[in-house]
DNA sequence: ATTTTCCAACTTTTT
DNA sequence: GTTGGAAAAT
């Protein structure tokens, strides 16, 4: 090969030359965030390469699709595309499913086995638990599926788990002792349907390559320079495919960072990182440490929260840029205007400064804070594109379309067959469902095999349903046929119209159901260009099912949509790898995020506190933090403190946009059982109107000091709420009184404040009770 | 069998 | 504030 590349290697610090032009042996790769590790990967790709290492023999596995895509283009610029186009490259995933795919007949799986979904998962599931007649409040389907998926993600099979009489006890303590049963049938339900789960490409991958040892060879012999990015989001699973394949030539390189592992809810085990020295001989160690990124604000500010966490590995990353901005801290009063603020601000900045929408990101912990930034933008006609959250491939109408083609491909899939049989209505009814799964179920096999010859065997059914399952029957394989014969794209076409899916959504003239048949129509040009995209790269192809394949293991991020100059939205976890100039980091509250479902130990804590990190890393040129000191949570009000985060930065690196003097100003001493034996049926909410400011102290307020901070406006400062409470009055002592609890109930709240102390008092019946305890209650002294 | 209505749970993060 | 599932009504 000819190529230059020293040309590449010299745009390269020392530090990461090193282990660029290490050829052979294991290596490990601590790159700090921004310190350009993809550029390190993609030439250490070439230049193996330019050293005679086929890519065939190269396999790098990447977080995202996206990423790998983004790489393999990069590597073809410095050596060609006819080179790169035979590198193996991609998400654990889809690498593994392709390789699956190719050696099905081993593990009894069909070659054009189905993917599924967590949606397809969690459906079976929940019939598992009713078929078993089990309380599905005990084994919440979601938390079973959990369960299974970390089992799988452990290597922990079926068999695994029956022999370990300590999982069957924690499963038994928890309440669960069927637990097991479920995974059984679940795993066999699956195969029967022809259909692996996402855990099952990395677990039956496993199986594969243990199974047999022949096959082991010959990806051990096909793989032997193997380069794993992200390593620290690993899980066992993984761990054991990479230890697996690399066995032989033990030219392994991972790169990752120890400090941005925030995938350890699925499974992701930080030890991979940590011990991976001890794992291989002679492992060669590099530090990446130079930011190339973000200002030197903004670097400084993520070493001091990173500090805070007591399990990493010794890094100190730097920079030498300038200095750069503060970062900016801002305080609203809802998340509505946590919005305009963000909106807003977005606006100026882009004037000011002549900037494209694409400049700016969005980030937040929970994908349904989205909404509020979504609407806010909206008014300001800034462009945006939400990534993530309901993903376009997830939306009813686009799975309906992708269930009756995966049913093409595989009319073995039970998820698929369930989800489309009846729908557009055809006349099949559950009970006609059930007896068919019953009689699939008894003769083991699946309940499109059932319905083929559902004229031999006896189901109680009346010739009327029977002729509809047949109709049924015929029509699927009518479009198998048609597979068989014209493109994917004709197909789909053929399939929307065919089965009255397009005449099903045309009777709903509303905007969602215009939207749906828009969307149904995006899907069918999505599937056009995929076949020609792959007719240029592969020659003529059915396509169809690399088509699903694709969609099954496709993110947001992965799809490009032509006009990029959009703000971006997405969750922190999804903006890993991606940096943008302006990063807004919203949302940071206490039990927001930090999330309150993290809380409970360290580690958890410390996983959320990296994953600030990874927000604040993002930031090239200038971060946000934002938080409102109440939100809509589950459709109320509620009421939230700033997050510890923002004060575990040094106040150097921070400039408030707000005064913060207010932060946690209402601090309960008492937070709970503040209701004693009180009838709480007597309070009740006070309903907000245009005139009368939201809520009150009432039983079923969830955080009642809430309510007293509205109380402020009574004082006739700083009004809180735009309209004070008219017929209320504000008494030195006993602080207020105010008629309007309930009906002609009287509730009066007592304060005392000379010690900055206070008691809140309600009245009911008469009788004065004890309602809160609070610290430096400024409303009173 | 199908449509409508009501209710509960849900929101941590994703391949 | 949304969504899926179950009960109730057609």
């Amino acid at each position: 090969m000819n190529i230059d590349i020293h040309k590449y290697i010299s745009q390269l610090n020392e530090a990461q030359q090193a282990p660029t032009l290490q050829k052979d042996g294991p290596m490990i790769v601590i790159a700090g965030a921004g310190s350009g590790k993809t550029r390190v990967l993609t030439i250490r790709i070439a230049y193996l390469m330019s050293q005679g290492v086929d890519a065939f023999n190269i396999l790098a596995l990447t977080f995202t699709n996206k990423a790998a895509k983004e790489m393999k283009k990069r590597i073809s610029e410095i050596v060609g595309s006819s080179e790169a186009k035979n590198l193996w490259m991609g998400t654990f995933h889809s690498i593994f499913a392709k390789i699956l795919r190719f050696e099905a007949d081993k593990l009894g799986f069909p070659s054009n086995f189905s993917i599924y979904d967590t949606q397809d998962s969690v459906r079976l599931i929940s019939a598992i638990i009713k078929e078993k007649q089990l309380d599905k409040d005990v084994y919440k389907p979601k938390q079973v599926l959990g369960r299974i998926s970390s089992y799988k993600n452990s290597l922990i099979t079926v068999k695994a788990y029956f022999n370990n009489p300590e999982l069957q006890e924690a499963d038994a303590m928890s309440k669960k002792p069927r637990l097991g049963e479920i995974y059984q049938e679940y795993v066999d339900r699956c195969f029967k349907s022809g259909a692996m789960d996402f855990d099952d490409l990395l677990l039956r991958t496993n199986e594969l390559l243990s199974r047999f040892p022949d096959v082991l060879m010959k990806y051990q012999d096909r793989f032997r320079y193997i380069l794993v990015d992200e390593y620290q989001d690993t899980n066992h699973s993984q761990y054991l495919i990479v230890r697996a394949l690399s066995d032989r030539f033990q030219n392994i390189c991972v790169v990752g960072d120890d400090a941005q592992s925030i995938y350890a809810f699925r499974g992701a085990n930080i030890n991979n990182i940590l011990n991976f020295q001890k794992d291989y001989d002679n492992v060669q160690m590099y530090r990446l440490e130079q930011n190339y990124r973000s200002s030197k604000n903004i670097v400084e500010a993520a070493n001091a929260i990173i500090d805070k966490n007591k399990t990493k590995l010794d890094k100190v990353v730097w920079t030498a840029n300038d200095e750069g901005h503060k970062i900016k801290v801002h305080r609203s009063l809802t998340d509505g205007e946590e919005g305009r603020f963000v909106a807003s601000t977005i606006f100026e900045e882009k004037m000011r400064n002549q900037l494209g929408n694409g400049k700016f990101a969005i980030l937040y912990r929970t994908n349904a804070q989205s909404r509020a930034m979504e609407d806010a933008l909206r008014k300001r006609d800034i462009p945006y594109r939400i990534y993530g959250g309901l993903s376009f491939y997830q939306r009813k109408e686009i799975k309906d379309v992708l269930s009756y083609l995966r049913l093409v491909i595989n009319p073995k899939d039970e998820e698929a067959l369930i989800r489309v049989i009846n729908y557009p209505a055809r006349g099949i009814g559950d009970s006609t469902v059930e007896k068919l799964t019953v009689a699939a179920n008894h003769y083991k096999r699946s309940i499109f095999e059932v319905m083929e010859v559902i004229d031999k065997i006896d189901l109680k059914l009346n010739s009327g349903t029977k002729n509809k399952l047949q109709d049924f029957v015929t029509m699927i394989k009518s479009f198998q046929i048609i597979n068989e014969n014209q493109d994917a794209f004709y197909l789909a076409e053929h399939v929307a119209k065919k089965t009255g899916l397009i005449q099903e959504l045309k009777k709903d003239a509303t905007p969602e159901g215009i939207a749906r048949i828009e969307n149904i129509e995006e899907l069918l040009n999505g599937i056009r260009d995929f076949i020609e995209g792959q007719r240029e790269v592969d020659g003529a192809r059915g396509a169809l099912s690399e088509f699903l394949e694709d969609v099954a293991l496709a993110t947001d991020l992965d799809k490009d949509t032509g006009d990029d100059d959009r703000v971006a939205l997405m969750t922190i976890h999804l903006a890993k790898g991606l940096e943008f100039p302006y990063v807004f980091i919203v949302g940071m509250e206490e039990d927001l995020f930090p999330s309150a479902m993290s809380m409970n130990t360290r580690s958890e804590l410390e996983e959320e506190r990296r994953l600030f990190y990874v927000a604040l890393t993002r930031a090239e040129h200038q971060a946000y933090l934002t938080y409102a000191q109440s939100r809509y949570r589950w459709g109320k009000l509620v009421d939230s403190e700033p997050s510890r985060f923002i004060e575990e930065i040094t106040d150097h690196f921070l400039e408030y946009l707000t005064p913060a003097e207010n932060n946690y100003r209402y601090k309960p001493m008492i937070d709970a059982d503040i209701f004693g034996d009180v009838d709480k049926s007597k309070l009740r909410q006070v309903k907000p109107t245009a005139s009368t400011p939201p809520a009150w102290v009432t039983s079923n307020d969830p955080k009642p000091d809430a309510a007293i901070r509205r109380l402020k406006p009574l004082e006739g400062r700083a009004p809180v709420s735009s309209t004070p409470i008219p017929d209320s009055k504000l008494v030195a002592g006993n602080i207020v009184m105010h008629e309007r609890f309930g009906k002609g109930e009287v509730l009066n709240l007592e304060g005392v404040g000379a010690d900055k102390k206070a008691e809140i008092r309600f009245e009911v019946g008469g009788i004065k009770k004890l309602l809160l305890r609070f610290a430096k209650l400024d409303v009173i002294s």
